[in-house]
DNA sequence: GTGAAAGCGCTAACAC
DNA sequence: GTGTTAGCGCTTTCAC
């Protein structure tokens, strides 16, 4: 029914194979027979089947992506990166979502490896029982974890340097006049919460005052709002400054700040992490650490096709030192 | 080097043609030697090649997906929301973007249908630039356009009816005591833009008083401050209600008239439309429409996988009626 | 219910 | 440079 590429072929008066060298790439094929080939293809309006080639040369041109949701905002913007960085080394992205699950997700690895993608590029949805599922699938192919990381592995990882970025606005905040700071985060459940607790608590000593205060829930704005009001609640005087473990809960500690008639930054700065599209658009807008996203799907990327093309090491670490962008929340 | 049916079959004392059967489903198959086959797939850690099994039945279970970005949280549900209707079809999601560039969008559909995809859906990126390449590729395979609609096309799509949701809003601002109203949308360059703004023109019949100040610029939040300063500096009374074409410009809207002292909703009423993450979230909380994304996807993937299945008829076109959300932004 | 055999459309040896 | 040939791993007739 299609055209294949045999009758591309006899109507260039040459064999499948020259036709098939000519069609891609052309290397190897006499000037004349691969414009001959590619006029036939023209006018049969021949249409390659991928899939054909993919069981023949053993590579789909294919990466396989798993990522706990697509609609947050942090993850779709992964996602989207992604597949620009796919589109550049023209291969195709199948998607799938964990939705959480780490049964769902050791499932969606096996299809996509059923599927005979080329390499994985996956956000593991659990620290540790995303760990097997993750080492199993990277056995097979080259693969490496985005964003997050499994507790005890080697395997490749490319993320941000979540440290470093908290003690770019600990910086920050100190040299704007701060002399007194809190943290507001999650409870460190995933790789994330863990490194930018931490490095909160390295960064608090740069702190020419008090810093140890630190309110521990979950990465929603309703907490950052719960955080916020028992600061205010406790009668203590109020730090300089609040680093807060994400933007959403730095929105929710502006809200809270401004209900209860303490101004920002005049009163109190604060910063959070992550640059989510919302941050610019708060009132004040908010400073916070611009996650690379662009640079972390390039990383992820360059990594796994390292290790398709030269057999790179499949043990490579790469954080990504994040940018600070000041605004207004902390403007003295 | 990888294990393949033949060995599952050998060791299961089975011909391959009776491993494949009992491999896919076990109709046919006497039930011993169903068990046979899969205790020997098992111990034998057996890996279907999905790629071959595509190239010989002719199906890759597969659905392509374009999209003009995956960053917009609006596009980003619906990818998530397809996503999981392809899962539960035990599909894959090949995903591609446009980035809102007809002849990117193109050239993803035919690598798409290069790669054999068994259907897509596609939310193209122009009214009519995309129009050509994308019925070409609904002529190959099952296709639907989600969302946004080409003009001039009787080929099938899915979205929300976007004048009855703005018919939904129309009537509650009316109902909750409006006797003007306004309108502040986006030129009509897609269409749903064309849509919402004829809906209105349409709804703006129901209001008692006068409705016939529009305001057209883009979908952001910066035009809905414009429009919303221009409203303003006008001098004349301000409409008691403002339907606003999206959720961002009516944030955008929340923001300047709160900015110039007027409160909302006791001054005047703020309606959006999509109902994004952040509606919620804002301060009033906006009313809005909320864009049924699970129904669409649901829906896009039923169209092309009815015409799939048992031929349906390739032109189907499905408005979905949205479901308004009061909240705090037309509370009176 | 089962097996033998014929490909799906393409690429990659290998010989010329 | 080019053609011949042999599959990639699977599903699907078609006999039995």
């Amino acid at each position: 029914m299609s055209v294949t590429i045999k009758q591309v072929a006899e109507r260039a008066g040459v064999s499948v194979a020259t036709a098939s060298r000519a069609l891609s790439g052309g290397r190897g094929v006499r000037e004349a027979n691969r414009e001959a080939v590619l006029r036939a293809a023209d006018e049969l309006d021949y249409k390659p089947n991928a899939v054909a080639a993919a069981l023949r040369s053993r590579t789909t041109r294919t990466i396989g992506m798993v990522v706990p949701v697509i609609s947050n905002p942090f993850f779709s913007t992964l996602v989207e990166a992604v597949e620009r960085e796919a589109e550049l080394g023209e291969r195709g992205l199948l998607l799938a979502t964990s939705h959480y699950d780490p049964e769902a997700e050791a499932r969606r690895l096996r299809t996509l490896l059923d599927r005979q993608v080329d390499a994985l590029i996956v956000i593991p949805c659990h620290q540790e029982r995303s760990r097997e599922a993750f080492e199993a699938a990277a056995r097979r192919v080259p693969a490496v974890q985005l964003d997050l990381s499994v507790d005890g592995t080697t395997a490749s990882w490319v993320g941000v340097d979540n440290g470093a970025g908290i003690l770019h606005l600990v910086d920050h905040l100190v040299e704007r006049g701060a002399r007194s700071l809190a943290y507001i985060g999650s409870e460190p459940t995933d790789s994330s919460a863990r490194d930018r607790l931490d490095g909160y608590r390295r960064a608090a000593a740069r702190c020419p005052g008090p810093a140890d205060r630190v309110l521990l829930g979950d990465f929603s704005l309703e907490w950052g709002r719960g955080a916020a009001r028992r600061l205010l609640d406790e009668g203590a005087p109020l730090p300089d400054g609040v680093v807060c473990g994400n933007d959403t809960i730095a929105l929710g500690v502006l809200r809270e700040l401004s209900a209860g008639g303490v101004r920002v930054p005049a009163d109190v700065m604060v910063g959070g992490f992550d640059d989510i599209p919302f941050a610019a658009l708060a009132e004040p807008a908010l400073t916070t650490v611009r996650q690379p996203q662009d640079r972390l799907a390039a990383e992820a990327m360059r990594t796994v096709t390292d290790m398709l093309e030269g057999g790179a090491e499949p043990n490579r670490r790469v954080a990504v030192v994040p940018e600070l962008v000041p605004r207004a929340s902390t403007a003295r």
